[in-house]
Order: structure tokens, then sequence, then C-alpha cells
DNA sequence: TGAATAGTGCTTTTT
DNA sequence: GCACTATTCA
């Protein structure tokens, strides 16, 4: 399949040339922002099965996301056909897990071991906490899970953590000492629900190449060359797998960008790019300078930006291009201005550029920020879209039915059994689970067998249900064993009752939840008709979902604007880049200011955020914001004036007339209302009314903006106005005493007293 | 036991 | 401001 000429090769610069072409021996790439670091990547992993003839079978490609893998297949793809599908790539978890499916009886999983997802982890946390009747104010989910996880990704397991002093230590000074325990627990709790959660399947990886070399060599022998995409937000599990899965031919190769690490809250670990300088010493180490994607403006202001960090590499980041327009500044006096301004700014941008919704991104540092921006965008007719959130996968109906498909193929899985034992509810309540775990507890036996002697245990009607419950698990059982994986799973969904409750909720969620479910029947469909795949059960398509967070759904190419966290834009780029909300105490997060790392890490955030811009910046931010629901003031970000100041352009028509609060009247008086609104909430012991003798509910289908109405218990009030969804209808309504509330029609029972 | 309501706490980011 | 939890009531 030679190119002849190595046409591919032709574009590079001698850096990419140097990072395609040394294929041997430890090499650490360190690419600034928008250097061709992927190109790079996808063209050394091109030229080494093109000029090399290395297997595809033999290329092992590490990433961060789902995303950026699958970006890289398509582009190796794109340079050497078909082949590309047999290279090993993936994310860390995914190749991971794909291993230890293999390899699970090693280490005493079974090969159908269920995956956990954060949810899954931290409510049999919560469920731990509540067995030992710990305080779960201190003993916060969150809290204990990434305690645990920290640990993981260091490699300590309980076992070293319980002996080890300087975590019991810790932990008594933050007021938890029972944390080692619940760890403990934790890890016995899952491996006995043959269950793993995300840093499982890094750490007992670990386990699996430290205490079954033939297992290690097997895999060394079959990985010739390993690549590691980001490496900056590797942690100290990740890198020890990678270490040693090349020790034999040492051919890893690494690329990062310090500059870009943006995961340590995670455990990710910039000390990774120094071991490996200390682990390979004779390492290649070439650094892509050269930036192709922004102007010389936004390089100069990240630069500058950048420059005021204390701990990183020294790279020169530099760029040919056009010095472009000057970063646009925009100030506003509250975060719905911010949001006008911005949509304004869009809606003059794409005027004068004819540039596509497409070509333009607003970025933020928390999700919560988006509502105020996409108000203001709907209300100027900007198509947009907003990236994040809960995905599809993590929805609370399509989990109910992946915990049923789970506990039938693992009936061991405890959390998944919790989820759906009382799902749809069928009288079995939460004394009557704790009764069963403490059984299985005490006799040592597994949950199941517990549930199917549930008769001699308990007696009485909990015992019926459960045997009911029993009854319905074994059938979907048969089911599995005798049909495929889509009629199983479509008998499980309505059989076990979770259907029906969908069909039954005609509100629009409920809608919205049935119609999802249907969905990932498709999906499983989908899955099982799959030319290409074999192994085509139930087991199978959960292993793929486990890890599928990655929104490869949008299917939808329509021209829009992006919204997303600055998190999730790593890897992006886009003509126009709008950075909004940059305020102290929002960016950098309050959260991020009691350590100089922590608050470097809000930096490289922000530096990545200004990196994702090729044409025009726009940075904004607003003096006040509403914040737990509360109006709060703003100062602006210290990484504003760490930026060059001669890059910075305060457009004079973006900048909020309003910008001076008390100056302002109209600001006066929206401070005011809004102010008021929340005294009127605070106020709770606002008497309810007495209906009119004569109430009787009126005819609503008429209901209008501006009549007058009464409500049998808010009392008199206006309608605002009146909301068609689909089929339910909501009003506005503005209460003389009990103040603004939005009512379901269907449901409202109101008098019109005045047209 | 279940549904409705009041109360609380939280927002950093994701495999 | 919202989502989740605890409490109350039926």
């Amino acid at each position: 399949m030679s190119t002849g000429e190595y046409s591919y090769l032709k574009d590079l610069n001698p850096a990419q040339h140097e990072g395609v072409i040394n294929v041997k021996g430890p090499t650490m790439i360190i690419a600034g922002a928008g250097s061709g670091k992927t190109r790079v990547l996808t063209t050394r992993i091109a030229y080494l099965m093109d000029q090399h003839n290395v297997d595809p079978f033999n290329i092992l490609s590490l990433t961060f996301t789902n995303k950026a893998s699958k970006e890289m297949r398509d582009r190796i793809e794109k340079l050497i056909g078909p082949e590309a599908r047999n290279i090993w790539m993936g994310t860390f978890h995914a190749v991971f897990a794909r291993i230890l499916r293999t390899e699970a009886t090693h280490i005493g999983y079974t090969t159908n071991f269920t995956i956990y997802d954060t949810e899954d982890s931290k409510s049999l946390i919560k469920a731990i906490v509540k067995g030992l009747n710990l305080d779960d104010k201190l003993y916060k989910a969150n809290v204990v899970y990434n305690r645990i996880s920290g640990a993981k990704n260091r490699l300590v397991s309980w076992k070293e953590y319980n002996e080890n002093p300087i975590y019991k230590d810790d932990d008594e000074i933050n007021g938890r000492p029972e944390m080692g325990r619940i760890y403990r627990i934790y890890s016995q709790r899952c491996f006995k629900a043959d269950a793993m959660d995300f840093d499982d399947l890094l750490f007992n990886t670990n386990v699996l190449f430290q205490e079954h070399l033939a297992v290690l060599n097997k895999y060394q022998q079959r990985f010739h060359y390993v690549m590691i995409d980001e490496f900056q937000d590797t942690n100290i599990s990740q890198y020890m797998i990678a270490k040693k899965l090349g020790a034999v031919r040492q051919n890893i190769c690494v690329v990062g960008d310090d500059a870009q690490s943006i995961y340590a809250f995670r455990g990710a670990d910039i000390q990774n790019i120094l071991n490996f300088e200390r682990d390979y010493p004779d390492l290649q180490l070439i650094k892509l300078e050269q930036n192709y994607r922004s102007t010389k403006n936004i390089v100069q202001a990240a630069n500058s930006l950048i420059d005021k960090n204390t701990a990183q590499l020294k790279k020169d980041v530099w760029t040919k291009n056009e010095s472009g327009e000057p970063i646009e500044l925009i100030k506003s006096a509250s975060d719905n201005e911010e949001g006008k301004l911005v949509a304004s700014s869009i809606f003059e941008t794409k005027m004068q550029n004819r540039a596509l919704n497409a070509h333009f991104a607003i970025l933020y540092r928390t999700n919560s920020q988006s509502r105020a921006i996409e108000e203001a965008l709907r209300r100027i007719n900007i198509q947009y879209r907003v990236i994040g959130g809960v995905s599809f996968y993590q929805r609370r109906e399509i989990k109910d039915l992946i915990a049923y498909i789970r506990f039938i193929i693992n009936p061991k899985d405890e959390t998944s059994l919790r989820r759906i034992i009382n799902l749809p509810k069928r009288g079995i309540g939460p004394g009557t689970v704790e009764k069963l775990f403490i059984a299985a507890e005490e006799q040592g036996a597994d949950i199941w067998d517990i549930l199917c002697h549930a008769q001699e245990l308990l007696g009485g009607r909990a015992a019926n249900q459960i045997e009911e419950f029993v009854d319905l698990i074994k059938n979907f059982k048969i089911a599995i064993k005798n049909k495929d994986g889509y009629e199983s799973a479509s008998i499980i969904a309505k059989n076990s009752g979770l259907l029906k409750e969908l069909y039954d909720d005609k509100t629009v969620e409920g809608l919205n939840r049935f119609e999802n479910v249907q969905e990932l029947l498709n999906a499983i469909k989908e899955f099982v008709d799959d030319q290409d795949r074999e192994d085509k059960s139930l087991a199978s398509f959960l292993q793929d979902v486990a890890l599928l967070t990655d929104e490869d759904r949008n299917k939808n190419h329509e021209d829009t604007i992006t919204l997303m966290t600055i998190h999730m834009a790593k890897g992006l780029e886009f003509p126009y880049v709008y950075i909004v909300g940059i305020e102290e105490e929002l960016f950098p997060s309050q959260m991020m200011l009691s350590s100089r790392a922590d608050l470097e890490e809000e930096r490289r955030l922000f530096y990545v955020a200004i990196t994702r811009a090729e044409k025009k910046l726009h940075l904004s931010y607003a003096l006040n914001r509403y914040r737990y629901g509360r109006l709060k003031n703003c100062e602006p970000s210290r990484f504003l004036q760490e930026i060059d100041p001669n890059l910075i352009h305060v457009n004079r028509k973006f900048v909020s007339e309003t910008a001076v609060p008390s100056s302002n009247p109209q600001y006066a008086r929206n401070f005011i209302k809004q102010n008021s609104n929340i005294a009127a909430r605070k106020a709770k012991k606002v008497p309810d009314h007495k209906p009119s003798a004569d109430f009787k509910p009126s005819d609503v289908s008429d209901l209008g903006s501006g009549m007058k109405v009464e409500h049998p218990k808010f009392g008199f009030g206006k309608v605002i106005d009146v909301e068609i969804n689909g089929t339910s209808k909501k009003a506005n309504i503005d209460f003389d005493v009990h103040g603004q509330k939005t009512l379901l029609l269907s449901f409202a029972k109101l008098r019109i007293i005045q047209m």
C-alpha cells in the first residue's frame, strides 16, 4: 500500500517531520496549542504501517476521550484505508476494559464483570455509609468517592491505605477517621458484586500485569509501538500501565502540552512528564511550536497569560498567521445583559463576515452559566446547541433498563439490584431490602440466593413480592438465553413494567423518557444487526455501553453555534470564540484560590479557552451575576489583567451603558425587582387565599395574557403569558400576594374575572 | 406505603 | 435556581 513518494510527509514542518519519522525508542513530543499534534500522531501511525510494514494489530494508541480516538481513527483511515480499523486504539479505559475482559479470571473476576459508572459507585458508597451508621453529611458520597479515586489513581490499595498512617492521620485531621474502613468495604463489596469502577479498570490492569508476568509478557509482545495522546492528562496508574507495556521494546511515544493540563483534579499528574524524562534519559524530545490555528494577536495573548505560571516547560509558541483583529472585551452589568451583548455581538459578526453559526463557540467555566446565554440567543433567534449536561446513557430511564439487564447477566451486582428491586413500585421497601443484604452478609451467601429463598427468611407479603420479582428475573434470564439481544431487551422493558410506567406518564418529560427507552432499544437493535460484530449478546452490548459517554450521537448537522464548558472544548477550534463570565471566584473558581497549583490549573484552563479561537476572540465579564439564586457583585478576573493590554480592545458599542450599577436607573429598577422577588419568596408566611363564595373554575382554553384570574389557593392575579409546549399548556401568573407562579392549565383551577 | 411539601445544599471540570 | 432529601400527611 505504498504511496511511493510519501505524499503525506510533504507538508510537514521540520519538527513535525521529526515527530513522524523517529519511530524507534522513547519519544516525547511537546506540542503547543494548534501546532498540528493530532496530525503528527496520525501521520506517524500511517508512516509506521506504510513504511515500516508494522501490522496495525501491533500498534497501541491511547487517548483520553472517545471523541479523540474516533477522530484519530478516521484520520488514519483517510491516510491508509480500512486497515486502520485494526489498530488498538481507544481510551485507556476502553482498551484496558477489553483486556481485562479476557484476563479477568486471573484476578478473581468473571469475564462478565460489570462496570460501575460514577453514579453507581456513589450510590454504593451511600449505602455503605448508611450501613455503618456514619454521618452522611460528613461522609458525603462525593468526598468519599474522590478520596478513594485519588488513592486508586496513585495505585494505593485499600490495604496499603489502611496500613499507612499517613492516610489515617490525614483523614483524622479532616475529621473523617473512618475513610479507610469505607475504602476497604467499598472495594470488597465491588469485588463481591463482580464489578469494577472506572478507576478499577486501570488499577486492576496494574494488578494483573504486576502479578501475572505471563499475561504482561503476552501484551508486551503484542504491542510493538505504544502511543499516548494528551499525556499531560494521564495519572500515575495510567502511566505505569504504559510503562510496563513498553518496557521490552521501548517504542513509546507520548504527546502532550503541559500548558494544557486541566485535569489534575482528577488525578492527572504533570509529574508524569518529568517522570518520563527520568525513566527514559535517552529520549528524543521534540517541540512543536509553530501554531497554525490562530492569529498573532490570539497567540500572543495566550502566551502573555501562560507566562504567569511558574510551573511549566520552556516553549515558544509562534505563528506566521496575520495579526488579525484585536481581542475584544465586553463588560456588562449583569449575567442577563452579558447574554444580550454576546448575542448581539455574534449577530453583528455574522453579518460583517458572512459567518455561519457553526463558526461560533461560547465557552464558560460552569454549566450553569449557559442559561442566561441561551435565553438571549433564543430571543434573537440564533440557533444553538449546548454540549454536555446529562448524556443519554446517564439518563434515569436508560440507567433503569440497563440496571435490569445488568442484574440479569450479573446477579451479584448489588447496585443494580438496589436500583430495580422496587422499580416500578412493587411494594418492596428499603427495610426489606436491608434485611436481605444483612442476611446475605451473615450467611456469606450471594444476594441472588437469598432472594430465591426469601420465603424462609421473611415470610409474609414481603416474601411474596420478592418471589414475584425473582420469577420475573428468572423469565428474563430464559429470554436472554433463547432470543437475540434486541428481542430480550424489549421483553425486559415491557414485562418489568418500566415501559408501561413511562407510557402512563403523560407529561412532556414522561413522553420524552418513553422515547428515550425506545431509542435505547433501537441502539440495541443496531448493535445486533451490525454485520462486523462477532458477539451480539446483551452482555457484550453492556460492555460497550458502560464506557460510552461521548455524544457520538450528534447526528444533526444543523448550522448552530456551540455552547460548552472550556473542559469540553479542549481539542476543538472555532473561528470566533466568546469566553464569558471571566470574573473572580467564577473564573478562577473560588474553589481553586487556595493554592498556587490550583490557581495555575485555572490559568491553564483559560489558556486552553483562548487558544480555541482562530480569527477573533471575545472576552466578557459581568459586574453582577446570579449565584445560588441570589444576585452577587463580581469583580473582573485577575486573568484579564494578565493578558498584554495592547492586544485588547474595549469596544465602545458593546460596553454596557449600565456598567456602573448605582448611577443607572434601569439597573436599579432591575435590582429592586429581582431582590423583591427574593424577599417575596423568603417571606413564606403568606396565608392561603380563601376562595370567594361563588368560586367556580372557568374554561381556560382561551386564557391569554393580561387577563385577571382567581386561584383558590393563590388568590387574585394577572396572567403574564401562556406557553404551549406540545400537549401541555402553562400559564405564567403574577399573583397579588403569592407572587409569580407557573401553573399547568390541565390541573389549575382558575376563575377568569376579567378578560 | 406513597405522595406531596418543605428544606437543604450546592456548581468545577469526566473516563 | 434547581435537584435532591427529609418530613409530613393521607
